[in-house]
Parts: C-alpha cells; sequence; structure tokens
DNA sequence: ATGAAAGTGTTGATTTTTCACCGTCCAATG
DNA sequence: CATTGGACGGTGAAAAATCAACACTTTCAT
C-alpha cells in the first residue's frame, strides 16, 4: 500500500488537479494546467498514474474519469500531516493561525462559531 | 522573484528537509533522507538549488548552511494555501478540522485555549 | 451511413534529473 | 612538514521524465 517513489512533477501536477476537482477527465485536467503540453501527453501522464496505482479509471459517460485511489479523508490527512511536520514543527497552534489568516479579511461569523465548537468538541473527546 | 519552474523530486525533497530544519548542511541533509545518494549527489543538487535561487549559502563554521531564501513564514503561508486550495476545497472549517484530528486524542489543555483565544481574536480584528 | 470531432494509447526521440567518480582545498594530526 | 580525512564542486554518463506525432476507435450530427 505503500506509494514507494514519489511523484514527479507533472505528476503531482495531475494529481493536484485531480485532488481538487475530486475526480476529472484528460481534458478538464490540461485546461487546468497553467503550462498545458499535448493532450497526448496528459494521457502519459494519467496512464503512469494508474499503473502505478494512483489513480483509478471509470469509463463514466463518453470518456474516461480519473480519480485518486486514495479516499479524500486520508489524502488530506495526509497532506496536512506533512505539511505541519515540515513547515510549522508541528505546531498545530502556529498552524491553525495560519489558516485562518489566509482567510482574506475576515472569517464568517458561523464559520467561525462552527470552528470554536469543533475544537471544545475534539477537546472534550480527548480525554 | 517568480519561481517558475517547480522543484523536481530531489530538489523538493532537500527543499523540505532544510524547511523543516530551518537551515542545515550537506552531511545533515543526507542524513535525514530516507533513501540517501551520494554526498556529492546532495551537493549537487544543493547546487542546483542555490543558483535558481531556493536557497541561499553562508560558509558558518567550516562547512556552509543552506537555508531558504523565502521567509519562513511566506512559506508557511504558500504551503498551507496551496493544501488548502487542494485538498479541503478552500474550507478552512474543514482543514482546521483535519489539523485538531492530527493530534491523536490528546490536545494540549493550555494550547486547546490558546486557539481558542487567537480564533476569537481574530475574528475581532476582521470586522 | 458518412464524415467530422473527440477520446484514447503507443512509440520513440528529446530534455531533465539524478548520480558517482574524481580532483582540489583546507585544517588538524602525527 | 607530510599525511590524513572531511568538505566541496565540476563533469559527463546513466536513468527518468516529458512530450509530440501518429494511428486507432468511438461518438455524434448530418
Amino acid at each position: 500500500m505503500a506509494e514507494m517513489p514519489p511523484l514527479s512533477r507533472r505528476e503531482r501536477q495531475v494529481m493536484d488537479i485531480i485532488h481538487e476537482l475530486g475526480g476529472a477527465t484528460a481534458v478538464q485536467i490540461r485546461k487546468r494546467m497553467s503550462d498545458p503540453p499535448t493532450d497526448s501527453a496528459v494521457r502519459s501522464v494519467l496512464r503512469i498514474l494508474v499503473r502505478k496505482g494512483h489513480l483509478a479509471k471509470e469509463y463514466d459517460a463518453p470518456r474516461y474519469v480519473y480519480s485518486p485511489r486514495i479516499p479524500a479523508r486520508a489524502a488530506r490527512r495526509g497532506a496536512m500531516r506533512h505539511v505541519l511536520k515540515t513547515f510549522f514543527g508541528g505546531s498545530v497552534e502556529v498552524a491553525v493561525a495560519t489558516l485562518i489568516a489566509l482567510e482574506e479579511g475576515s472569517l464568517e461569523e458561523d464559520e467561525r462559531e462552527r470552528i470554536m465548537a469543533m475544537i471544545a468538541k475534539a477537546s472534550e473527546e480527548g480525554r
């Protein structure tokens, strides 16, 4: 289950786009790329990612839809764990601060409340 | 100032290690690698990263110390912004939830309080 | 049913990346 | 001094990644 060899540049770029969309077709992916190579080039990467086991290919409508083999929840956790370790020295506090500061300007009132509630709840369970 | 071409695999691996440590020597970096290539190979990557402008080289003691050209604060924000967009659809709420859940079970009581306070303060300022 | 349009996969060539060999420099040791 | 060992970087070759051309198939509108 280990995804041993880290992804190459293009591979990562494509995976990111797919993660962002949840699932996507070759054309959709290509459109999202800032420096789009040929259509066939994109497909080559896609094929490689499928072979490596990172993507699942499903014949939806009249085309294939590629989606992450790893459930979104796990992918999110993994990604977050990585930046937490790499850029925040493991400090959840600083990480949360940065996250909140990202919300250009203000944090919606209700969102703020939900977050507070969530934290309160989390700390309860953890004891 | 744009760091146009994304980093290659090794380059990213090295950058991550340096970010994690704040700054490091070639030997330190190599030790942290799971699949360490030759010492000179590491130096090659380092040299490339310096040339590309990602790293600064400073002759500390009897050796060179490499450190990120981009201030930690900016790097953190950038990294967080990226995962927020890619894996969380921009939802700060879900991101914070994941972050907190990472702290397996225990979130220190005082840390919890500081986070709560921080959020409260942030939402005040944003209005 | 026919042609155009869209989707796909293969192949092989080009470009990038990755890496180790090797020579230099310097500092500490004997 | 001479020697040894660590740190360093240049170079070119091997390996991997990237990509476009091409050929084939499917879909769809006419």
